[in-house]
RNA sequence: CAGGGUGUAGCUCAGCUUGGUAGAGCGUCUGGUUUGGGACCAGAAGGUCGCAGGUUCAAAUCCUGUCUCCCUGACCA
C-alpha cells in the first residue's frame, strides 16, 4: 500500500538545490536540545521566527504537504469531506461552551478596530457547530464528518523543542455529527473508521506509533484514543502491558486488583511532631524518620456540583492522584477544593489527614495502596504539624464502613496489569500526533445544535473530534528516525525520494547526465533534488546525510564513463554500490 | 506562573571580573590553486555590542529599568 501511494508519476518533480532554499549550517543552534529540533534547523527544514513560532522552509513544507496528502488521502477514503473554517473568530461563539474560562490564557485574544473581543482558533467545535446550527436540519443529512487542515494558535505556557511544541502549528482536525451511537450512521461507526483511518495514515507516514486509551472523558467507555509516537524524548508516558498488549496514557491508565487490608495491628502510638517550614512532602517524611511512601497524603476535592460536596482522597505519599479516577469513584466530577475555602470549612491544607471524617460531612476514597501498613504518618489536622503511628483499624474504624476504597492513583511503571493476571505494566515515553474523541452532546447542547430525528423529536447531536498534530507528525518522525549525521525520512514523507549528488558539475556531461536521470525517475514517480552546486563533494555528502532522503545517486565524470551510477541508501552504512545505468530506475523503485 | 540562564557579525562564540578606537572560527564576496566525506593561499565586505535611562572626560564592560530567547518545573491539547 504505501508504495502506490508514494509514487505519482503526473506529479512527481525535479528540483535544483541551487533554486530553491535549503539553508544547511555546520553548528548547532546554541538554545536546541532535541534532535528534531536540531537537525531541523541544521538541515534547513525551519527557522525560528519567535519563541513557538517558525517558518517552514521548502524541505519541511514539502514533507507537511506529503503527510496531507497521505491524510487526505485517508480521510476521504473513510468518508470525511474537506473544508476550511477561518483562523480569526468571534469571542461570542466561546461564551455558550465557556471555553474562554476553559482555555483560559492558551487563547489568543486580540481586538479589532472595532473593539469586538476576537480569538485565533485553538481548535474549532465552536465554530464548527455554530456552522451545523444553520446547516443540519434534517436527520436525513446524518451522518457528516468534515474535516479541515488548518494554521492553530495556542499561547502555550512553554513552547519547546522547535516543532513539538509551538503556539502557531498545523493541525487536521475533523467533526462528525450524529443523533445515534450504534448502527451504520452512528458515532461509534465513525469513530471506529476515523480510529483506523489514523491507523492508515501514521503507518503510511512510517511512524512507530501506539494507539492508548485515553481520559474518555463524561461519555464513558473507551470513548478516547491517542496515537502516540514511540520515543524516549516524549513528553508523555504511556502504560503498556506487554502480555495483553493493552496500552493507555498516564491520566487514563488502569491498574490491576489490588489485595489491601483494613485489620492491620496497630504497632506504633499516634505521636505528633511539629513541622514547620517544611515545603514537599519528602521534607516532612525525612523529618519523621521515615519516606513518602511511609506517609498518607489527603487530598482535599470538592464534587462540581450546584451544591458541591466535600471530597477526601487518600493516598500513599509518593502516589499521585487521579481526578477522572477520583471522579468515577464517587460517580460526580470533582475538582481539587479551592485552598482558601477549604481553610474556611476546617480543614488544615497541607496537614489534612483521614480522621476529617469524622469531623466533618464528607465522601471519601481510599486507594488500596494506602491501606497496607500497620503505621502510617500523616496529617495532624492542624497547622504545622504531622503525626506518626496512625493506624486505620484503632485510629479510624469508621473509615471502613464510610469510605470507599478504589483506584485514585495515576499508574506507575510495575503496578498490576489491568488485562493480564501476574503482568507488570511497563512505562513507555511518547508524543501524541493524535487523538480522537466522542464528544457526545457537550457543544451541540451548548450552542443549541438540535435536529428532527425520525420521531419527529427535537434531539441533540452527537459528536466526534478527530485531531492530527500535522507540524507535529513531521517533528515526531524526525525525533525517532535520526542518526549522528543527521536526519532519516521516510520515503513516505520525505520532501524528495532522491537525492542525486553530482560531483564537479562543471565537468563534461555531469550535469546533463544528472538531469536526464533526474527526469527519468519523474516519469517514473519519483521525486528527485539534484545538488548542482559548484562545491566540493565533502559539503555535499554532508548536506545530504544531514537532510536525509531516503536514497543517494552519485553521478560523476567517472560513473559516467562506466555506463553506472552509485546507488546509497539513507540507511546504508559505508560505502555506495555500483549500479548499471539501464537499472538504476527500478532500484530506486524497488529501494522504497 | 516560579526558578535558572541568555542577548556582541548571517551562524557558533570570546571580550565584561579590573571602563580607554569591536574580536575569532565558520559562512559570504573577489582572485588564484584545488575537487570522492565540511580544502588551501591572498584580499574584502559585514556589528548604533537587545532596548531605554543613569554614572563617567570616556561604557559591550559599572548601575537602574525594560524586553527577547532558551532551560527545569507548574499549568495545559
Amino acid at each position: 500500500m504505501s508504495k502506490a501511494h508514494a509514487i505519482n508519476p503526473s506529479k512527481a518533480v525535479v528540483h535544483r538545490w541551487s533554486q530553491t532554499l535549503i539553508p544547511t549550517t555546520r553548528e548547532a543552534p546554541s538554545d536546541a536540545v532535541m534532535p528534531s529540533h536540531i537537525f531541523m534547523t541544521r538541515a534547513g527544514y525551519i527557522r525560528p521566527v519567535g519563541s513557538g513560532i517558525y517558518n517552514y522552509l521548502p524541505l519541511a513544507w514539502r514533507s507537511l504537504q506529503k503527510i496531507s496528502t497521505i491524510i487526505r488521502e485517508e480521510l476521504d477514503a473513510a468518508g470525511a469531506s474537506e473544508m476550511l473554517m477561518p483562523a480569526l473568530m468571534p469571542m461570542e461563539l466561546y461564551e455558550n461552551t465557556k471555553r474562554d474560562q476553559d482555555y483560559g490564557d492558551l487563547l489568543f485574544q486580540l481586538e479589532d478596530r472595532a473593539g469586538r473581543r476576537t480569538a485565533l482558533g485553538p481548535t474549532h467545535e465552536e465554530v464548527i457547530t455554530d456552522l451545523m446550527c444553520g446547516c443540519l436540519t434534517s436527520y436525513k443529512q446524518f451522518p457528516l464528518n468534515l474535516y479541515q487542515i488548518q494554521t492553530k494558535f495556542r499561547d502555550e505556557a512553554r513552547p519547546r523543542a522547535g516543532l513539538l511544541r509551538c503556539r502557531e502549528f498545523i493541525m487536521k482536525d475533523a467533526y462528525s455529527f450524529h443523533l445515534e451511537l450504534d448502527g451504520e450512521a452512528g458515532l461509534n461507526h465513525t469513530y471506529d473508521k476515523m480510529y483506523q483511518a489514523y491507523t492508515n495514515i501514521f503507518t503510511r507516514c512510517g511512524l512507530d506509533f501506539s494507539p492508548v486509551e485515553a481520559e474518555a472523558g463524561p461519555i464513558g467507555g473507551s470513548a478516547s484514543h491517542e496515537f502516540m509516537v514511540n520515543c524516549e524524548n516524549g513528553e508523555d508516558t504511556i502504560l503498556v502491558c506487554p502480555v495483553s498488549g493493552y496500552a493507555a496514557n498516564v491520566e487514563k491508565a488502569e491498574i490491576g486488583d489490588r489485595p489491601f487490608d483494613w485489620d492491620q495491628s496497630p504497632t506504633d502510638e499516634v505521636v505528633k511532631h511539629h513541622t514547620p517550614n517544611m515545603p514537599g512532602i519528602e521534607l516532612v517524611a525525612e523529618h519523621l524518620g521515615t519516606n513518602a511512601a511511609g506517609m498518607l497524603k489527603t487530598l482535599v476535592m470538592r464534587t462540581v456540583e450546584a451544591e458541591p460536596k466535600w471530597v477526601l482522597a487518600v493516598l500513599r505519599g509518593d502516589h499521585e492522584g487521579n481526578e477522572a479516577k477520583v471522579r468515577d469513584a464517587v460517580g460526580t466530577a470533582v475538582a481539587m477544593a479551592d485552598e482558601k475555602e477549604a481553610l474556611e470549612a476546617g480543614f488544615a491544607i497541607g496537614y489534612v489527614s483521614p480522621m476529617m471524617l469524622d469531623k466533618l460531612d464528607l465522601k471519601m476514597v481510599i486507594d488500596p495502596d494506602a491501606l497496607n501498613s500497620q503505621s502510617w504518618a500523616t496529617g495532624a489536622d492542624e497547622k504545622d504539624h504531622h503525626i506518626t503511628g496512625f493506624n486505620w483499624s484503632r485510629d479510624l474504624p469508621s473509615a471502613k464502613d464510610k469510605a470507599i476504597v478504589a483506584d485514585i492513583r495515576n499508574a506507575e511503571a510495575g503496578d498490576p496489569s489491568p488485562r493480564a493476571s501476574g503482568a507488570s505494566l511497563e512505562a513507555k515515553r511518547g508524543i501524541e500526533v493524535g487523538h480522537i474523541f466522542k464528544l457526545g452532546t457537550k457543544y451541540s447542547e451548548a450552542m443549541g445544535l438540535n435536529v428532527l430525528n425520525k420521531d419527529q423529536k427535537n434531539q441533540p447531536a452527537i459528536m466526534g473530534c478527530y485531531g492530527i498534530g500535522v507540524s507535529r507528525t513531521l517533528a515526531s518522525c524526525i525525533e525517532s528516525s535520526h542518526d549522528d549525521n543527521g536526519i532519516i525520512m521516510p520515503a513516505a514523507i520525505a520532501p524528495y525520494h532522491v537525492h542525486i549528488v553530482t560531483i564537479k558539475p562543471n565537468e563534461d556531461g555531469v550535469l546533463d547526465h544528472a538531469f536526464e536521470l533526474a527526469n527519468e525517475l519523474a516519469a517514473n514517480g519519483l521525486d528527485v533534488l539534484v545538488d548542482d552546486r559548484n562545491e566540493r563533494p565533502g559539503p555535499k555528502f554532508k548536506d545530504a546525510d544531514l537532510i536525509g532522503l531516503p536514497l543517494r545517486i552519485i553521478v560523476s565524470s567517472k560513473t559516467i564513463e562506466a555506463n553506472q551510477v552509485e546507488f546509497k541508501k539513507r540507511t546504508d552504512e559505508g560505502k555506495a554500490q555500483m549500479v548499471a545505468r539501464s537499472e538504476i530506475v527500478s532500484s530506486c523503485r524497488n529501494a522504497i
